[in-house]
DNA sequence: CATTGTGAAGCGTTTCACAGCC
DNA sequence: GGCTGTGAAACGCTTCACAATG
């Protein structure tokens, strides 16, 4: 009766990791397991076992003490808090390299993401094919956006452009946006945007390496143990 | 006597701000900016100025009171506590879509990551040409990793090669890894790993866009809304 | 006197430790 | 007995607020 929908707020922190897990329990039902504890989980996961059991207690009580979670029924319940029940078709503004790589990537539909279009400003890049997508042109945005009830889209633009990518996907009513682009994006409030930024993964671990040699030197007189930043 | 390396130990949120500040901070040199105060730098890079703040003086007081820090002195402090005042070259496992833009992707040179060699277990991808990186078979990765000083590798594979050309990109002496692959490496004490997944991304957004629905449906019907007591 | 640098408070996340339950 | 679920402690990060200062 009532629309089945009471959730409690997740924090941010478990939302991150719960795809993680889905991930995980997806491949372990393949494998035809039936049960997992929090134990057995966050080994896989790379986590600690309390972090599984608080995460998953977001979700509601749906372990059984003594023995540990159905994985078939995680599935379910994962896939639900993360409104992975029906598939998501994105956008991907921009054919370039990026772009391409990304329309081209198999994962993506397979994991409920469908390519609904990849969109260039660039004429020539106009109606070349990718992995089975058509390029069209950015002035077609609101249309794809329309008809394919597209909420989602993927900033895959140079950095120059990528501050009108979003707003061209803002204003077709996209409400969620991935940015690969390596700018800092203003977008109206309510929307949601996630950045990938590739140099700046290579920068930080840059950090770690130029400490550890720093460590390595200065070893000579200390026996401090720098903590590493490993899974 | 104590090599000149007296660094704090920097939080990690502060370490992953970093490489953005300093991307702010070279374009507006480039736009011959001298000075720039933290509420500046903040507005530029989506946060707040006491955050700003925080992290800047993690790495010294290299700031004048009154009037802001000198932006090409900051771009030096930066690149020095990044360890960004020498490349890193990177070798790339698997020449798949992915692997391919990454290597096509000029971003990663520019930014102080050329690319020292493109790897794939795939005798038939062996040869090709991306980007002026010639293919080369794994089994040279260590000859790659040795004679061009690589201490980062990026794994590009799918996910069922993804554990093994983590192994050898470590038996290689490579002691950070980037991860494309949707899978948990397990890797060695002290070995670094970041992991991008796009999947994940898109499931994180998939939550927020479900939950934005949910909201909205919910007021619709009912005004039983699912309070969170503390459960 | 505008702006930095920073103790201290506030807040979200992780981890502990154990009661509750199968 | 074994494993979950969860208060409570510990931790780290963010934000506040203001003294320090060029």
């Amino acid at each position: 009766m009532p629309v089945e929908r009471p959730r409690r707020r997740i924090p941010e922190a478990t939302v991150a990791r719960l795809p993680v897990y889905l991930r995980i329990l997806i491949e372990q039902a393949n494998e035809e397991v039936e049960s997992i504890s929090s134990d057995g989980l966050a080994e896989l996961a790379g986590v600690n076992a309390a972090k599984v059991r608080k995460d998953l207690s977001y979700l509601g009580s749906y372990g059984t003490r003594g023995v540990g979670y159905e994985v078939a029924f995680l599935v379910y319940q994962i896939r639900r808090e993360l409104g992975l029940t029906h598939d998501w078709p994105v956008v991907i503004v921009g054919a370039g390299n990026l772009g391409q790589a990304l329309a081209g990537y198999g994962g993506f539909g397979q994991r409920g993401f469908p390519v609904a279009g990849v969109v260039d400003i660039d004429p020539s890049k106009v109606g070349s094919v990718i992995a089975g997508v058509r390029v069209r042109h950015i002035d077609d945005l609101d249309q794809i956006v329309q008809t394919r009830h597209v909420n989602i889209g993927v900033v895959a633009t140079p950095p120059s452009a990528a501050q009108d990518a979003a707003d061209r996907l803002t204003r077709a009513g996209v409400t969620s946006i991935l940015n690969f682009a390596p700018v800092v994006l203003a977008v109206p409030n309510g929307i949601s945007v996630r950045k990938v930024d590739l140099a700046v993964e290579l920068q930080i671990l840059s950090y770690y390496e130029q400490r550890r040699m720093g460590v390595g030197l200065q070893a000579i007189g200390s026996s401090d143990s720098g903590r590493g930043a490993s899974a």
